[in-house]
DNA sequence: CTGAAAGCGCTTACAG
DNA sequence: CTGAAAGCGCTTACAG
């Protein structure tokens, strides 16, 4: 069998069915595997079509058909561990199921995000995963999107928007951190980082505060500490959580990166988390079980949550007509050293 | 302005042409922005765009012109932060160019990459850039994606191939990484990790050979110790750096996950890297700067390397048939607490 | 079992 | 400056 020249000249169907004698329509037929042609004929053409290299050009069949075999993941940024786990997963779901992965990144920009969102519209996704960029209006993001493109939104609500949601159990999560510190003899306990405007920092405030008032403990507002999620913003801000006496002695914090950033600014202190403050981060990103010390923190497993979004946007396009669903991804503790006793409250650990 | 009713039916040329009074081909003119169509025509036709909620379907339009506005990323994983960091430079500057990206990981499986490329192929990507799974067949893949499609190599080298390709100085990183090491004292060196068969393993242990041979220290054939290239595998190897004596003092290692293992297995045994042995890491992934202690490492900054990667595929998609060419993209040391001398070879530092 | 014909949504010479 | 017509690569009733 002889291999045809290096084309540059893309090869199509009707290629094919010259040099297989038969016409176009019996090759397509061929190709979408239909018994209606004859063994002999199909073997023909499948031979022709590995002579001529032949590509399938699944874009123009699309259009024939009107379906679109790629699905659009709109993120954060794929340097965030987070959303690359969440990214990974979402992929390994959608090509199991024979769709491609579009990739877009917000940088956390509505503005980006609105760009993004309409040059993957222009390329036909059968469906949107959506991480929104912090402040995102959902009824704004509706009519860009339109109605005949479901989208899941995962991470951040989007009221206004009425689209599939999968959210991370955050008052949950916050609570499981806030009762371990509580459990290990802690009293006055921060809640770290975060906006209050970021909807998912609200739940997990909510959880915390909800933890300490079910423990008997009323949340002193000098236990709030804000800052921008990033690890540079929150190692700046640690002085906020000891200006006045008595001081909190541990933190949950409102995501890993931020309680990094926190036993970073420790340790520039002089101080040491799991030794003389105790820390509970929120995520539990790579880098959480090999700092030092190892972080405490809530595990989402994102890579699962990206299974499960993959899963529920193919699930909706199966049935877009059903209503609008919120689902809700359970969480676990993951115990390492920073969560330690501190010192002060364990008398018999030497100093 | 009335905002048409929530569609299912997609909006095209038409339904706008018939809305504003004009024939498609001057709808389309407006669309790319033509000189040609009169402003007022051009206000018009807008206006019922908008109104209409009109969604331009680039395929369609690419089938049509017989171009392409996507470019296949296909990498072994997103979870590896190191092609994360990657991907994300990619689709940073391939957004910024107007092109979509198409996402495909094989897992290091030959079997999948094969099976991702083509699924990717029928998507009609401009170009591919690809960083091989481990134990690919240059010329199995060339005949996989044909003539018409660039392909960009990265990291991976891939002989037999002839496509461009983007390499990371892993000769001089190593050299780098052992010279470091000669400097603090060490003479007895270990390349810890990674594998003989693959191509960036094979220069960075010529890179490090060479370093010692310059410093006129003979290299041990037991200070090569072979291991798969994640932290798991690393940390079970590590009993292998002691077998005999004189054991080795420090190690390159292939890369950080391999490195963050041998500081594991070396925390197991009552060690303590850069306290009695240095290690010195490849990659400068983010664990990197927060593992304990903080890992000294080769710099390769992966996300200007997919920058770079997306800016190769681009300027060969303008100049398909200039000879194939290789970048090598240099990197640097980054020093960390890891390769601190050892208090064995450092008297002025008390036990 | 196979082929001729229409059509998916767009673009682009070509007339006018 | 605008429109009618052909065509990108494919699919799918519809005849035969």
């Amino acid at each position: 069998m002889s291999i045809a020249p290096p084309a540059r000249r893309r090869i199509t169907l009707s290629d094919v069915a010259r040099g297989s004698g038969v016409s176009r329509a019996t090759v397509s037929l061929v190709l979408r595997g239909s018994p209606l042609v004859h063994g002999d004929t199909r073997a023909r053409v499948e031979t022709e079509l590995k002579r001529q290299g032949y590509v399938y050009h699944r874009g123009a069949a699309n259009l024939r058909r009107n379906v679109s075999t790629s699905v659009a993941l709109v993120i954060n940024d794929l340097s965030n561990p987070f959303f690359a786990e969440f990214a990974s997963g979402v992929d390994e779901a959608l090509a199991g199921s024979g769709y491609v992965t579009l990739l877009g990144s917000t940088g956390e920009s509505v503005e980006r995000q609105r760009a993004v969102l309409t040059s993957l519209l222009e390329h036909d996704p059968a469906g949107i995963i959506l991480s929104p960029a912090e402040g995102s209006d959902g009824a704004q993001l509706r009519t860009l999107v339109g109605a005949r493109t479901p989208v899941l939104v995962f991470n951040r609500e989007l009221p206004d928007a009425c689209w599939d949601f999968l959210a991370l159990d955050n008052v949950s999560g916050a609570k499981l951190a806030t009762g371990h510190l509580l459990q290990r003899g802690h009293r006055r306990i921060a809640f770290f980082g975060g906006h209050r405007d970021s909807s998912s920092c609200r739940q997990r405030r909510e959880g915390y505060r909800h933890a300490l008032t079910e423990a008997g403990v009323t949340p002193e507002p000098q236990w709030l500490v804000e800052c921008a999620p990033t690890r540079l913003e929150a190692a700046r801000q640690v002085g906020a959580l000891f200006v006045r006496d008595p001081a909190p002695t541990a933190a949950v914090c409102y995501n890993d990166a931020v309680a990094l950033g926190l036993m970073a600014g420790l340790a520039a202190r002089g101080r040491r988390a799991g030794d003389d403050f105790a820390v509970v981060g929120f995520d539990d990103i790579p880098e959480a079980s090999v700092s030092a010390p190892p972080l405490t923190t809530i595990a989402v497993d994102p890579r699962a949550r990206g299974r499960q979004a993959a899963e529920l946007i193919l699930q909706r396009l199966r049935d877009p007509d059903a209503p609008a669903r919120t689902t809700v991804a359970s969480v676990h503790l993951q115990p390492r050293a920073s969560s330690d006793a501190p010192r002060a409250l364990d008398p018999g650990v030497s100093p």
